[in-house]
DNA sequence: CGTCGCTTTGATCATGATCAAGGGATGTGG
DNA sequence: CCACATCCCTTGATCATGATCAAAGCGACG
């Protein structure tokens, strides 16, 4: 990672929070700062630990600043439904950290590097600034609307559309984050994970994107995605009107 | 309705909101005084009307006083998912207020009475005083579980269990803000309705209802719901350590 | 008394689960 | 350097859950 010369605001110094930020509301200095340090000292997790345990005390919040995990829940049969994907810039213990115990698992599927943000630190930070808290209170709101997106899709969508809609999303996100390129994307999860966030079964997951691939919308290459119709798969998403493009701060809170 | 001399607290009074907070908080005469404040003044909307349309501005927060009402999405094609359904208590807005237009509608389904929080009060709120900060932050947390808790019913669960969970949700919500009895509520949702916020078609809404009815679980006679075998339904739908059960607050907001 | 909105029931169909088996990469110990 | 194991992907055959289509029953209400 190189220190190129480029306004604070954009630099990779900053951590994927703060340039996700920076793309839908101007930071000052001050906030600048505010934001670096809230998001010290960071610790890592590896590979298949778990970040939050269903259950556990969770008196903190947490910024994943590297890696993947997931936050999933598990019926007493064994079957298992992710309930989101954690990317990096992501906020992770909300709403764990509101409640006695944490409600839901939260797991590194790759290592990670994340930082804490104290509860009392997090509800001082809401009184002191307030243009601050808005800007997290809006995070918390992109975290309620992609679950209510992720409602839509195994409530009304069908697999292929799920499919299409999931692979645009995490194009999206990756792409918010500089984590993807115009097109395409590297595969965070097997077609396991996928099955267990879209509600469908392995075979079936596997069945669908080869269905998408035949049809020429997408090209997997080992664990390599490359959106190759973007216009085509939108259509049959329903991902037009979507959620991400008007996940846009509200003046109110731009202006604090 | 009657007022009676009680507890502020716990009055009828009160409104349904400080109702349910003051289950998991004990609230100082201030804080009372507060939320009586932010729930002023108030205005109905009538059956069938929307409270919040897709893709308007949504300049401020509400909090549903009266009735019902759901959040929804449709799809191009006409498919609807109900996202989650509005009692008296909850908050409406969230996170609509956040974004530069709503993403969602809200429309009533019985004649509602509604409060209107406008976001410069709500932000100052947060500025002043932040225990009901935490508690309001806790209140979003709540909306969260609970978009989890119905994510795992559509990916994870069958048709019986979907709508076991639902039967017992909407009565332990009832439950917290007065509306039904020990074991029995007057159900808000045509089967329509029911079809859409668990993603079933009415026919099989009707069916598995019918089936839970033949094996005693519930009694339905008209919109009176009866749970029938409280322990049954919870261990088909895997309702036992649900998330509305452990829904307490933390001590660290409860403290300030 | 007739209409409208909702519920109920039946028959058929299809989406996607389940079961089963093989294939291919990557890694590890002998 | 090879045997073997593990993890994940792929494919096929069968099955079942729940959708769709169709129609009738049933209150409530004007």
């Amino acid at each position: 990672m190189t220190v190129r010369a480029l306004d604070p605001k954009t630099s990779d110094a900053a951590g994927p929070l703060t340039r996700k930020l920076a793309r839908v509301v101007s930071l000052s200095p001050e906030e600048l700062e505010l934001l670096a340090e809230i998001q010290t000292p960071t610790r890592s997790v590896s590979r298949g630990r778990e970040i939050i345990g269903e259950g556990r005390k969770c008196g903190e919040m947490f910024v994943l600043l590297e890696g993947v995990a997931i936050r999933y829940r598990v019926l007493h049969d064994g079957r298992r439904q992710i309930l989101n994907i954690t990317l990096p810039g992501d906020l992770i213990g909300f709403p764990a950290c509101f409640f006695e115990t944490a409600l839901y698992s939260i797991a590194a599927l790759t290592d990670t590097q994340i930082a804490t943000i104290p509860m009392p630190q997090l509800l001082s930070l809401f009184a002191r600034h307030r243009r601050v808290a808005g800007i997290l209170l809006w995070l918390f709101s992109c975290e309620a609307a992609m679950y209510a997106e992720h409602l839509t899709d195994l409530g009304r969508r069908s697999a292929v559309e799920r499919v299409a809609h999931f692979l645009l999303e995490l194009l999206v996100r990756l792409q918010a984050v500089g984590l993807a390129e115009e097109r395409s994307y590297r595969m965070p999860l097997t077609q396991e994970l996928i099955g267990d966030t879209l509600g469908l079964s392995v075979p079936h997951v596997n069945r669908t994107l080869r269905q998408l691939r035949d049809d020429g919308l997408v090209a997997i290459e080992g664990h390599r995605v490359v959106i190759k119709d973007f216009e085509g798969l939108a259509a049959l998403a329903d991902f037009e009107r979507s959620y991400l493009s008007r996940m846009r701060i509200s003046e109110a809170l731009a202006q604090g």
